[in-house]
DNA sequence: ACGCACTCCGTAAACGTTTACGAATGTTGG
DNA sequence: CCAACATTCGTAAACGTTTACGGAGTGCGT
């Protein structure tokens, strides 16, 4: 079956009605829809895509935006398939379609940015890993290309965002740890432009302040978002001359290698170092002792994503009326035992242990 | 900038020379040609990709269907993102695009394909997950979109595939292991009707005939593909009356559930039972003691992979006249602790340890 | 001066849809 | 029986490209 038009000679029919009949447009008989409906399921017909967004001028396809570089492939765990199960659920109810599109690691982000929604192959965007200041928004933003940002970023002023709270998980963290008697807290950061780095060390330093401990710029841990991120941080943590009781990680692969880097050293997690791990990775699940850290569901931040966006459409806007421009997610706190000792008594404290294997699955 | 017919008006050059000049076609002149390049650079212009594949009747995108149900969101463990990069790194040189088309998880494979090929988005599809028997194989031959199949299949007797050397895997597996003098050697198998699973069963009863071992379905341990899979698999295998000495396990993250469970049940992996793992996935590499399995390099995978799709697209095929129709694709051992002890004798050999983190990245 | 080849460019058709418009037919109310 | 309207459908234009074709201009040899 070639096109509309053998569908619409076979049915000895115009294909203006064919046409109308398999989309549900009012002026056509019930019985000539049926038979249309009927025939085009016979062949397997369907509407060829670029002749109808050609004529339409939309495509009904979101574009996801992800890095590929190696470093994103080994550490984001998932982060993104997960998402997308949320995106979806949402955008099927609009009969769109959702496609990833990963960025070569040889290519420029932008640019790669611009020649996809030059060619006009999405209708929206869905952008990750924004940084402080970011082109790609700006560029969204000129096209007229409706879009949200999977992170905030100053170049976002006027656009939707939404962004894990980064800021409430480093001010949970470091009042956890003071309150049991912590002091000296450690933190770790990105060593490049995201701008994540900055929201976490504000609430890092907000926390302090708060609790009038005098923020200490050598207690900032520059890391790289990977297994070896954590085990270099380790590193420089136990190089460190009054050696910090507690650490807070960023990123979720960093607890593997940081606690291999401890163990090697003899220094044990959750007993002479507290820590206190980011995203609840399935990776870092099965460590030992289990790691204190935050669990968010991937698929309600993927269906919150995908209302954000569609409200920002002016084809869909009606249906998501109240949702807003940006969102910070929250992220719920898991206790483990990385964290239960009083760093001037050595003392443990009771906790339930965290669950691994129950029988729901744990949500990522 | 709206069109090529707003870029011609600027120039005061008709559009048809524009079109000329932009795709370097041979009919124009020198000069013309660097005031359309510099236009077209200065208003951003690309070439609108509906019209444009409207009229060519390509799109100039490959597509790479995967399946985003919950479960392989949480064991594919990045294998995708993996191969991305090798995939467009040969895509690259052709001006192809990779785009990832994610199959709901409530939507039947074989209709998302179908919608997806009828739509004509893609030049050519690259399909994952293939089961014993694959409809969505079928699809493809007859609607003559040129594909590759990652995983060999039945229904793909006669078209392109490459899929992982698992019938080698089990073999070498099983050949180290009677070697160390086991006889008594549990397998895993895939519950579901992957294909891989009757291959992988193949290298292990073919491994185990050649020793006269007679084959006990019994050792045959059917498994979920994900760690509660091996959590369960060691439960089975702890029941068993007459306890094997050693398992082969398929799937890189079921190393973490058995080891779980056997440390639970105070059965030490390396020591009481001899462990082989399959793929050296990045959540596997922690294990103590590390893990015997098996590696391979999903960026070569993935150049090969495409290298072999473009074979079989003709506008293509001249660059890679030798890549032929479906190769199995090695898996190196690397040596663990897991499986260096003596069955008979309780003895540990000695073999050097695995290395972990080097300074090189280690490939997944 | 003529024919010829060559270079460069404009014209218009085609790709597969959707949709505004109007025509044809049937229906109703008076 | 006619006007007015409703229902259903066909016609043709439009979307933004690419490309076959042919025409205009130039240079060259005879």
């Amino acid at each position: 079956m070639k096109g509309i038009r053998q569908l619409a000679e076979h049915l000895d029919i115009s294909i203006g009605t064919v046409s109308r009949a398999l989309n549900g447009k009012p002026d056509v008989n019930d019985e000539t829809r049926r038979r249309v409906l009927a025939a085009a399921e016979e062949f397997g017909y369907v509407a060829n895509q670029s002749g109808r967004s050609l004529r339409q001028g939309e495509t009904k396809v979101i574009g996801l935006m992800i890095e590929s570089s190696m470093e994103t492939v080994e550490n984001a765990d998932n982060f993104f398939l997960g998402v997308t199960s949320g995106l979806q659920s949402v955008f099927a109810r609009h009969k769109l379609d959702l496609i990833m599109l990963p960025c070569p690691s040889d290519e420029d982000p932008h640019e790669y940015l611009q020649r996809m929604v030059a060619r006009r192959i999405v209708d929206a965007m869905i952008i990750s890993e924004t940084h402080r200041i970011d082109r790609r928004i700006d560029l969204l933003s000129r096209a007229k290309i409706p879009f949200v940002a999977l992170g905030r970023s100053l170049s976002a002023s006027n656009s939707a965002w939404i962004d894990l709270d980064f800021e409430g998980v480093a001010n949970r963290a470091v009042e956890r740890l003071i309150a049991r008697g912590h002091r000296r807290i450690a933190i770790t950061a990105p060593s490049s432009e995201v701008n994540l780095g900055y929201i976490f060390l504000d609430g890092y330093r907000r926390a302090l302040e708060r609790h009038d401990i005098p923020f200490d710029p050598s207690l900032v841990i520059r890391v790289k978002s990977s297994e070896q991120g954590g085990y270099q941080a380790a590193n420089e943590l136990l190089l460190l001359e009054e050696r910090p009781t507690a650490v807070i990680l960023i990123y979720e692969l960093m607890a593997i290698g940081l606690y291999r880097r401890l163990m090697e050293s003899g220094v044990m997690p959750g007993r002479d170092l507290a820590v206190i791990g980011f995203r609840d990775a399935p990776r870092a699940r099965f460590l030992q002792p289990s790691l204190s850290c935050f669990r968010m569901s991937l698929y309600d931040l993927g269906v919150e994503l995908g209302r954000m966006l569609l409200a920002n459409m002016p084809a869909y806007q009606d249906f998501y009326p109240g949702d807003g421009r940006n969102i910070i997610w929250p992220l719920e706190l898991i206790v483990g035992e990385s964290d239960l000792f009083d760093p001037r008594t050595g003392e443990k404290e009771f906790e339930p242990e965290r669950l691994i294997f129950d029988n729901k699955t744990v949500e990522s």
